[in-house]
DNA sequence: AATGAATGAGAGTTCATTCAT
DNA sequence: AATGAATGAACTCTCATTCAT
């Protein structure tokens, strides 16, 4: 019993070092230079190897994605004790653009790449997804049934603030603002938040 | 003199050549189909030829990128004719909005893309990209010399409008909002524009 | 001696159990699903398992091959119930097909495919290949005393009468005859069997 | 023009050498070992050149396979020249097994193997492949119209001369009749013939 | 007796790029 | 100016098989 739980927990150790030797690779070296191959000889073992604990490569990026996605949501698990809507909502937008900072490639792989949504769109993802998605509306509903929001529909409202959001942090993650240098990304970040919600939320 | 000049012309329009068969495939078959065998095939050429007229791939992905700002720019052109600045300024979210939605391989390769960033950031480009953003920012200073916009920070304004909608365009380009149908986008945007200007214009 | 009975009868029925096991993927996805990793899958036991039973693949398809003409033999029995030769000719050559027919991938493995012929040709199979073989021969014998067959050499005519047989069944088998629909194959032969027959047999 | 002529010269004699160099590898060392980059190791080309010769592997052996139907016709060329329909019909049976038993890895290519049928029906091939067929039929059929073979149905008769002769050749090519060496097989397949004539034909 | 873990060897294929002509 | 011919370097993925435990 204590073995079949140890070879369990080597088997997921084993997953762990395949995801973290990936994420490595794609953050040290880019997207293209994710290959099964270079996973390997990261991990010193055989390609062959890889496919032990990976059905394939697509699996792998998901995988990886779906850390991001979980890694995001426990960050997000502060909000449930700020009372305020209006605090709440400045939080979220802190903790997501923060995220985003910090984790650029992972951010890259969850919401900018192309790459691994080619695979099946894995329920479990989606779902903490969407959890954060959902808390992020019920926080501007809040705003609204509070009178801090004037806006007929919060569904839209809550996705100009995503919208907003993504744009900048995506701009300043594909370098598409390249007279903005890397150590002001965060500055900028904030001006923007507050401006915008200084022009929404009253 | 009128010889080298002929031959400068003629090496113009065989660049312009590849260009637009690039622009074809690449509009018509996606990104992954624009290899140099195929645009040579597409101009009826040998792949070795096009590397007489660019040193390769990612200087064409770059002059491709040139004729995407030239094209945004050039729709741009309408807005000097609109007097009010809040017009203008609602004129201006449109123009690039359709522009992505209807070129969205191009706008993706603009805006997305990290392919040919790599490459030198070819001078021109960016001037012709920075004059639409400037015309923007002077825009938004309007609106704000005008009292429609409270901010202290037009530059400030200024990204956030382009992050908003640059962050809407790109969550559908790259399908990070799947509950969305596509004949949706359209109709999304406007809302979304609306609700924005709604609370930040007066 | 009990002791060493049983592990030796708990050794037989492991390996019939691989055996089935490979002939059900075998006629359920054909040849190239057996690989020994689906064998152990379908057995639910570990690849490595089955080397304990089976000293390769090679072995495994020659055990498979030899089920095959236990099969073809045990139909083969009801031959004897039948006393005039040249019926029991007829229903040889029924009998042949017949089993050809319901059996493609293993008559394919049989008489067809070279896979594990490479390997040592078991000397307990070819008894009973040789077997059937020998029950034609002596009922080819039979007509020929009869005088139902005119040869001077009744193993020729044995030889041509199974060649004949195989190589209608082999070309329905491996598809060489693409504008006969497999629906006719059965009527097909029936058709052969009697011109064939009509014009040896008195 | 010399020039483009030679050009396509040059072309195809590369076509030719990639086809006899798989030709080669087949005979000598069997299908599986016709791999892209064995052929590429023989003819002392890397495996990318292959492809510029031949889209994918199944050409190679549809283009094999087509080189084997061709020298089958052309060696049946002579039986125009054969006037009674009896004669040519003995040259036709023997000319089947002799180019069988002399290009035994090419026949088995042509009419055994499960390969490169996948591949479309190259329509050439077919056809002369079929032309062959039908010079079968139709001297079959003026066997019958000669009064020289008694059937109701010529393509049935044609079908079973077909099969008896595929079905030797293919049970020796296969080694399925190990108890007769090699040297015979010319010499059993002679009798054969002899003994299903001499009970087919007048 | 059974197996989890691992792998070597190899498959077909694609592409940007070069260079002699 | 143009190109035909060629290739190196990759890519993902699969399988029979082995061996320490």
């Amino acid at each position: 019993m204590g073995l079949s739980e140890r070879k369990e927990r080597e088997k997921l150790e084993m997953r762990e070092m395949i995801l973290s030797a990936a994420k490595r690779l794609f953050i040290r070296e880019g997207f293209d230079s994710v290959t099964i191959r270079r996973i390997a000889d990261e991990i010193e073992y055989s390609p062959a190897t890889v496919y032990l604990y990976y059905k394939d490569k697509d699996s792998i990026l998901c995988a990886l994605q779906e850390t991001g996605f979980r890694e995001l949501s426990r960050r997000m698990e502060v909000l449930s004790s700020i009372a305020h809507p209006v605090d709440r909502l400045k939080a979220s937008g802190k903790i997501y653009c923060d995220f985003a900072l910090e984790n650029r490639e992972m951010y890259d792989l969850m919401f900018i790449m192309r790459a691994p949504m080619n695979a099946l769109p894995s329920p479990e993802e989606w779902t903490v997804g969407r959890h954060s998605y959902e808390l992020l509306q019920s926080t501007v509903q809040d705003c609204v049934d509070g009178g801090h929001i004037s806006t007929p529909d919060a569904k839209i409202a809550t996705f100009a603030l995503w919208a907003l959001m993504h744009g900048v942090v995506s701009i300043f993650i594909r370098e598409r603002a390249p007279m903005i240098p890397a150590d002001q990304h965060s500055r900028i970040i904030s001006k923007i938040m507050e401006f915008s919600l200084a022009n929404v939320v009253k």
